[in-house]
DNA sequence: TTTAGCACTCGGATAAAACGAGTGCTAACA
DNA sequence: TGTTAGCACTCGTTTTATCCGAGTGCTAAA
């Protein structure tokens, strides 16, 4: 359907416009060096091109923009393996060679990376903590009418909520439940914690604790999990560098959305084992109409925790990011299964 | 120095422009019901005022603005006390009525609720724990190189941190300090357990304990308080909707500064007991040259622990926010108190 | 099939002109 | 003496006209 020609004019114009933010004209293509034909030329294949939805003008005598069936392409079909800088080696570098601790810590430091290295924003989802195991979870009674509910996950994960006290609990008796929500959970992904509860502990919480039915619901209640992995952005303000972004409108639309965390959830959450590009209105929310979204899964022991994410214009650098994403997410599962195996 | 005329037509000038973001002209202000006199005469006392640093001019024939000496003159002796509307009433009582276990989620609702009613950012820091006094701490190990230290407080706040195992600890030992410390500790204020480590438990550690130094350096590690408190914003994309931001470069350094953390923290910190109204300049940063601050703190047992604020721009509806933040102040610290109270 | 040539288009930059909100000043007035 | 009406003047904003040039499409020649 597109000659040789021309996708090399039409890879051109997108890479020229990726670094320019301006419409691109035919004699700036030919002047380049892997270009060896006439503006003439290249002027006939535009209109190919434009006639198949690759390429627009802003008005009828201007040059062209690629269209985003144009990026799809490129980044189908064009995209060559991008070659990290020094410097970008060393960032990434030195990011998975510190000592990490905790799984937030490497986490929020690759939301932090990511958005230096690219101009973009960068999102991050996760972990999420479901699979990893329940090695404690400590009750403290604070006052009469409540009391906080700690688990530690063998992952080293530390999750807390507040919890009404139900006003029947003899006194010893919330010590007690601990000791039995200790002996018989331990080990338990925190996903099965809520169907544990009623299959291992039920019974034994029968026999000794008096009003059982409240202390049921209240421990329910205390291993409940949290609503949705938390998210961390890195480098929103870098979006309003951006020349598509000078609008203030379109930046307050984008950054309106930012806040609502389920919405970044829905969005992000369906990114597949391995990677996503969603590009401008292939992300069904309006105001990501001007934005690409570039996206990838991590993971701890060979399951998916989290998602990695770059926001950035259509206009975007796609072989460097998608680039940079991939040996992120990468890295990052890497992280989370060094801090995961250091339990065995 | 001002006569009375004067400053009701300074305050006339500031309310309308707080309104509408535009320079003033005489005639305008003539026409409101609370001024009986002619343009030219309102002329003369523009000019009078104009005079003594109150108002400025952005061209030679134009309205006249409100200097920042105007600002602090009518916040210091021209505010009226302001009435809340019903829908404000609802909103605040709303806040304050409902079922709220813990501290941070109250303190998060209220910079939701601040933002909300102004539209303007609203900064909460805090609350500080430093006052509350530790309930219960445990050490829970995380493989062979790793534990996490959890530390839940008489208030119901947790605190966790993961901390290196030091390699020489034997098995056993480790719960052994948990132990000491629980026994030891319990009681003491946060920003004591440092200095009660070395009174109260060294010896101790040092008679059960076999490699004693090692384990000091990790408890103390795992004692080590959090650097700072966190800091909340709700709204921050009003300041979006302000005319005075509708300039890029000039929104992006308010966003950049409100990343810095630490800067923050500065800017807010200072508040005195009480309200501190920062207007334009008064601000040290440059970044806020444009922009007011108001901040409260609020307390627990009669103590500040935190501070909720505003920015805006130094057109600011004033009196609203200044009802609004102290209302709020006050509000808070008596859901805290509530909350600690339960313990007693 | 490629390219040179050329008329044409249209956004953006620049200049000139019209507009109008608002001022300062002067002189008359209560 | 303080207040006000009248009026010329200022200056930013808006409108209109003009020019410029990057870039196109088309035609005809190579």
């Amino acid at each position: 359907m597109l000659t040789d020609r021309q996708l090399l004019i039409l890879q051109s114009i997108i890479e020229d416009y990726i670094q320019s933010a301006e419409p691109v004209g035919s004699r700036s293509i030919s002047k380049k060096n892997s270009i060896t034909f006439s503006p003439a030329t290249i002027r006939n294949d535009m209109a190919d091109l434009e006639e198949h939805g690759f390429l627009e003008k802003t008005h009828s005598s201007s040059g062209r923009i690629p269209s985003q069936k144009a990026y799809r392409l490129y980044v189908d079909r064009l995209l060559l393996p991008y070659r990290f800088s020094e410097l970008e080696m060393n960032n990434i570098q030195s990011l998975f060679a510190g000592k990490i601790l905790e799984a937030e810590e490497a986490v929020k430091e690759t939301a932090g990376i990511l958005s230096e290295l690219t101009s973009y924003a960068s999102i991050v989802l996760g972990p999420e903590m479901f699979e990893s195991r329940l090695r404690q979870i400590q009750i403290v009674p604070i006052g009469k009418e409540a009391a906080v509910a700690v688990i530690v996950t063998d992952t080293g994960y530390v999750e807390n909520h507040t919890v009404a006290l139900p006003p029947t609990l003899e006194a010893g008796e919330l010590e007690q439940i601990t000791n039995i929500l200790n002996e018989r959970l331990r080990g338990i992904p925190l996903y099965q914690l809520q169907r544990a509860l009623f299959s291992e502990v039920r019974d034994v919480l029968k026999r000794y604790v008096l009003n059982y039915e409240a202390a049921l619901s209240f421990t329910e209640e205390a291993l409940r999990k949290s609503r949705h992995e938390k998210i961390f952005y890195g480098g929103k303000t870098n979006l309003l560098n951006q020349p598509e972004f000078k609008d203030v409108d379109r930046v307050r639309a984008l950054l309106e959305l930012m806040e609502e965390e389920h919405l970044i959830h829905e969005l992000l959450k369906p990114t597949i084992n391995g990677m996503t590009i969603r590009i401008g209105q292939e992300n069904t929310n309006e105001a990501f109409e001007h934005c690409s979204i570039i996206s990838a899964t991590y993971s701890l022991a060979g399951k998916p925790v989290g998602t990695i994410g770059i926001v950035g214009p259509t206009r975007m650098e796609y072989q460097k990011v998608i680039s940079l994403v991939n040996h992120l997410s990468y890295g990052l599962s890497n992280v989370l299964d060094d801090l995961y195996r250091r339990d065995s």
